[in-house]
DNA sequence: TTGTAAGCGTTATCAC
DNA sequence: GTGATAACGCTTACAA
């Protein structure tokens, strides 16, 4: 039961090896007779070649990486989705590693990823480093060769990246509140360890002392972008009193945790609090209920990551670019947050 | 910018390749002195071996992959997650693709999984192909080596496999329905071209049939698992009027389509109408929603398929073995199906 | 305890 | 058009 190789094939089709291959790669001349007779051997063998006897020589693999921080979240597999439509077109193959934002995870994750010699690869960081680590990931950045980051930069890594317009999407989500009459406005918060949870809160904050409101600091609920985080410093906060007439969320699954609270507490949304949250929340729709958030096209940042990708493997030396892209608010019913 | 192999290595810390590859595997004898040379070497100059050329000799690739028909679908992903943490404390990556449930892309899937000789395969197909397509599976699935199926089986492959007591499962879920006072019932039926399919329905139908309630024609609803058909041919019953009072729904997909059509109808579960489902429905409890349906321990059934899969990997002789699990009918509420 | 060298299954460069 | 054959980067007897 040994393996089939190239050379089986070969000898019972009476040619050299490198006839067979130029059949495998469809690459140089081969009479249509030799061609035939390689093909049935194939067929009659069950010849599958060897991608790492492949690779050795070539040097190419076809497959393209994957890591991301939470494959339960929403938000990462519908890029994944996006991406995997234009690298399979592409004729990459998708190596995927979910890390659920654990350092060591992420390190193997890239460690596995440099061995194999993948073409490329989408990388969401689990955490931001601090310098030290910083520095380590970025040699191996360079080391594993393109790359493009999702949603998450690392600061000075000079890498390709597709990015939200954090800051100015939570400002938007706060001013839709603002303008709904709200005057006493709270936040869960995201993971602040996070650029992004600082941009979130940033933009949030802006809003507010644009329009002259405070910001108490019970109204500010620590969150690590996580439901139960979320849940946990909303029940807090209700025990507490005097709570916000309305409640920005920084992400789907901190609204989740937030949303279950409120309601637990018999609180309806948007008639006992209002509320809005950085990307949507699904699956409500089937009871009537949907929630106001900011929406962002998943699909289509995977997408401009994959295509990103791509075109840096075609010219590696092409100077570095970074996507930034803005979404709308989304407000369900007309007057301000009132689920449809 | 050349690869660096082991021989540069082996020449920077003065010694042999053999013994660095010693080092690297921490296999055989190296003194305390020359291990550490070629630690540093090898730290200094940033090497990560090849895992193609590893691979070569050695045959081994430490990689499982994983075909799924949708990641989308939280039932898969859960059983990643199951999967992924008993594979990855074996050591193993996952090399994971998702079908999106077309006969092409699975067929790609592993096609690409035999060139990659992966060392293990968890496996639930895109569709339950014909005769002739199923001895080219097989086929296949032997070339692979080592198969553990899940939630759909194959016709005659003799692999290993977790499945759900699909039929029992829904006569359950039906029995559930009639206990709780309802005569006339409808179901959202499956992919029939399923094997799963056909079994919920069976389960279904002999529920009603134990019963002695009929089922009409028009009360079957041509489904296949997906949440668009789900909705459509609810929409188009709903028109039809005679409304039955219940309705089972074959998965968690159709049932999202089944009850957004009713709830767009202007009707209330259970007020209106008796539901229950096939897997439950996810994210409702932010609303203080929830459905009455049958639940399966998915992670478990990943966990269960992955460890099936390495002892089959650590003996390939082993007689084959099938795991089904039966699951708990789970109501909301002491009454009926009260959306708590 | 360490080094040499023969594979592993491909590709690619030559000659023919 | 086609066939030897030398890489590719690693492991592993086998010697030393």
């Amino acid at each position: 039961m040994d393996e089939i190789t190239i050379r089986d094939i070969a000898s019972r089709a009476g040619v050299g090896t490198a006839t067979v291959s130029r059949v495998l790669n469809k690459s140089g001349y081969v009479s249509a007779k030799t061609r035939i007779r390689i093909e049935s051997a194939i067929e009659e063998l069950g010849y599958v070649p060897s991608a790492a006897a492949r690779t050795l020589p070539t040097k190419k693999t076809g497959v393209v990486a994957l890591v991301i921080p939470e494959l339960g979240n929403p938000f990462f597999y519908k890029i994944i989705t996006g991406a995997a439509s234009v690298l399979e077109r592409a004729g990459m193959h998708l190596f995927l590693s979910s890390t659920d934002n654990v350092v060591e995870r992420d390190k193997a994750a890239l460690y596995a990823i440099r061995q194999l010699r993948v073409e490329g690869l989408l990388y969401t960081p689990a955490a931001e480093y601090n310098e030290r680590a910083r520095t380590e990931i970025r040699k191996a950045l360079t080391a594993i060769g393109p790359v493009v980051l999702i949603d998450r930069e690392i600061e000075g890594s000079g890498v390709d990246g597709v990015y939200s317009d954090n800051e100015g999407g939570a400002y938007l989500c706060a001013k839709a509140l603002i303008d709904a009459g709200h005057r006493h406005i709270g936040i869960v918060n995201g993971d602040l360890s996070l650029k992004i949870g600082r941009e979130r809160f940033a933009g949030f904050q802006r809003a507010l002392r644009e329009a002259s409101l405070p910001l108490r600091k019970d109204d500010i609920l620590p969150g690590n972008f996580s439901e139960c985080a979320a849940y946990g410093a909303t029940r807090a906060r209700l025990a507490a009193g005097d709570f916000p007439t309305a409640f920005f969320a920084s992400n789907n699954l901190s609204a989740h945790g937030f949303l279950r609270a409120v309601h637990e507490a018999g609180m309806r949304i948007p008639q006992d609090v209002g509320f809005i949250g950085f990307d949507p929340i699904e699956g409500t729709d089937i009871v009537g209920v949907r929630f106001s958030s900011l929406e962002r096209d998943e699909q289509g940042i995977g997408r401009d990551a994959a295509c990103l990708l791509l075109e840096r493997m075609a010219s590696p030396q092409m100077a570095q670019r970074r996507m930034v892209l803005s979404s709308a608010v989304h407000l369900t019913g007309s007057e301000q947050f009132f689920p449809r």
